[in-house]
DNA sequence: AGTTTCCATTAGTGCGTATT
DNA sequence: AATACGCACTAATGGAAACT
């Protein structure tokens, strides 16, 4: 069943938007290609390598970490960046946020119509909560870098994820941001920003992860905690090792492929 | 007994869609 | 147009089970 799944991936790689595999199908990141085209015909990714697109990855990340469909915060990285509204300055301004949520609906219409590819499963929508969480991002910038260069540094990323994972608002309304920590060092790892970063925090137990471990009889940690969070993880590396937890997440869009 | 870990459930939010 | 309902998703519970 899971060497299955894993076939289907593969043989899937070309239709399923998010599956990144290269000529070895190795995983190459989310963010390596949304599978969006913007209007000037570039494909929407991240270049971590930059500091305006690593911003976008803690954006990517919290705003995935709201409820809602992926898609949206998809949608929402794209936004930004096709306006080019990742420079920090521009989210100290309460004004400029205000004015934002005020055209959110405009703007997730807009990009919608803009962009080609990627087709999202319901109409997307910015939360009004997503331009508070860009704000937090901001600010904390420094410190976030910070973070994450002394846990290179030192080669322990947990110095990294207690911080992360303690800065109210990146989560849903003021709540903090937790199993979307793992999507972020996935990426920084896929793109060879910190390749030392172990494959074991890198795996995202969201909900779609968590119901197709069920299915596939693999069992994991409950994710009531930082702790549990990354045993969780380690386990579903454990099992799918460089295609982190896209097996699992891919499950119920891969299930015509291979039930 | 006391602590940690596990598990299922609940709360919460904002949205889309159907119904009136 | 207004209301009601359901969905997608995560954080935070609280109690059970599994450990020292």
């Amino acid at each position: 069943m899971k060497d299955q799944l894993i076939q289907a991936v593969i043989d899937n790689k070309d239709s399923i938007s998010y599956i990144n595999l290269n000529e070895n199908n190795q995983y190459l990141g989310w963010t390596y290609d949304f599978n969006i085209i913007l209007p000037n015909n570039n494909k929407m990714c991240l270049d971590l390598r930059q500091e305006g697109d690593l911003f976008l990855l803690f954006v990517l990340a919290s705003s995935w970490s709201k409820t809602g469909p992926w898609e949206n915060a998809a949608f929402f990285t794209t936004y930004l960046k096709a306006s080019r509204k990742f420079e920090l300055d521009l989210w100290y301004d309460d004004g400029f946020v205000k004015k934002e949520i005020a055209n959110k609906d405009v703007k997730a219409a807009e990009i919608v119509k803009i962009c080609s590819g990627l087709i999202s499963r319901k109409k997307v929508s910015f939360r009004s909560d997503l331009y508070a969480s860009v704000s937090v991002i901001a600010r904390n910038w420094n410190m976030i870098k910070e973070k994450l260069e002394l846990s290179a540094l030192k080669n322990d990323y947990l110095i990294f994820i207690r911080y992360i994972a303690t800065l109210d608002g990146l989560g849903a309304r003021q709540n903090r941001m937790r199993i979307k920590i793992p999507l972020i060092l996935r990426e920084l790892r896929c793109q060879q920003i910190y390749p030392d970063i172990p494959g074991e925090l890198c795996c995202v137990p969201d909900e779609r992860v968590k119901a197709a471990s069920k299915a596939l009889g693999i069992k994991l940690p409950s994710v009531n905690s930082i702790d549990g969070l990354f045993k969780a993880s380690a386990v579903i590396y454990k099992h799918f090792k460089d295609l982190y937890d896209i097996p699992l997440f891919a499950y119920e869009d891969l299930k015509p492929a291979f039930v």
